[in-house]
DNA sequence: TATCAATGATTGACGCATCAATCATTGACC
DNA sequence: GGTCAATGATTGATGCGTCAATCATTGATA
């Protein structure tokens, strides 16, 4: 109905694209996926830290992140263990070589993120992060 | 190295997590995907449309927009048919009842889109507008 | 103590995207 | 006319996310 419409629209399709050509590009870049980093990122900032509360931090499923540290457990770069004094939980730790590993892809990533926001001031940035916001917390409302 | 690193980095969390909270939404609102949709707001412009163009047009993989294809083919909202010039390409082309239906799918993603500016000045969105083209032009290059 | 609801993790089925491999068709060139 | 590279569409394998169903464990309660 409004008649900024168009405008509005060109805008949905500009997040979509950017997050489209930017989550390969930074997986080919990088050496790993945005959603995998983004765990082994929270869990370079604790010691141990419980499944439920991982998930709630990198805001993704469940079922996706028990399958990411299955695979992570695999490769050794991380390790789990139940809570003794609850069986159900299970808490989740880098291991020593999993914390050197990291080290690189953070640096790929800032790398990487550098680039993205060539060009850009200060002031730009922190307009474009409010206006995001904005954003984001219409699409909170929604529903 | 930059200084303004965590700000970057908020700003990339930012762009994720809205495109993967507007999503869900999105589909859930309209009753069809994004994707899927764009497919079909191309058809919507046109009368008839090689694949390959659509394929372009709406940027993404050619295997997925033939399995997109096949699924409207069977619920009979578009209809293909081969270029007798050339028996490799072919037409891409809403049925009447396909038209019809998208009418309505398009009257959703207009009040979707309307929530998730909300509160917004024009100036707002076309200064958000011009910075996600930077970001996207940066992301480009990249590689 | 037996039951039962709540909680945390896992698994299965599915959707949607990618890339790589394949198939059919075409057109150029010997 | 036969060969071969290019083009367009399809299929198969894989990755990553969701939801729904299931399983084990726990704690409250009759």
């Amino acid at each position: 109905m409004t008649e900024f419409y168009d405008q509005e629209q060109k805008i949905i399709l500009q997040l979509n694209e950017i997050y489209k050509q930017m989550s390969p590009k930074f997986e080919r870049c990088t050496g790993i996926s945005q959603s995998r980093l983004e765990i082994l990122h929270k869990l370079m900032k604790v010691d141990e830290i419980t499944q439920t509360a991982l998930k709630q931090q990198v805001n993704i499923d469940g079922a996706a992140v028990t399958r990411h540290l299955k695979q992570l457990e695999e490769k050794e770069i991380i390790s789990r263990r139940r809570n003794p004094e609850d069986n159900r939980v299970t808490f989740v730790q880098l291991t020593t070589e999993g914390r050197r590993k990291i080290e690189c892809y953070c640096t790929e990533k800032e790398s990487f993120i550098s680039k993205v926001f060539n060009g850009f001031s200060e002031e730009e940035r922190t307009v474009l992060s409010e206006l995001l916001n904005k954003v984001q917390n219409n699409v909170k409302q929604i529903d």
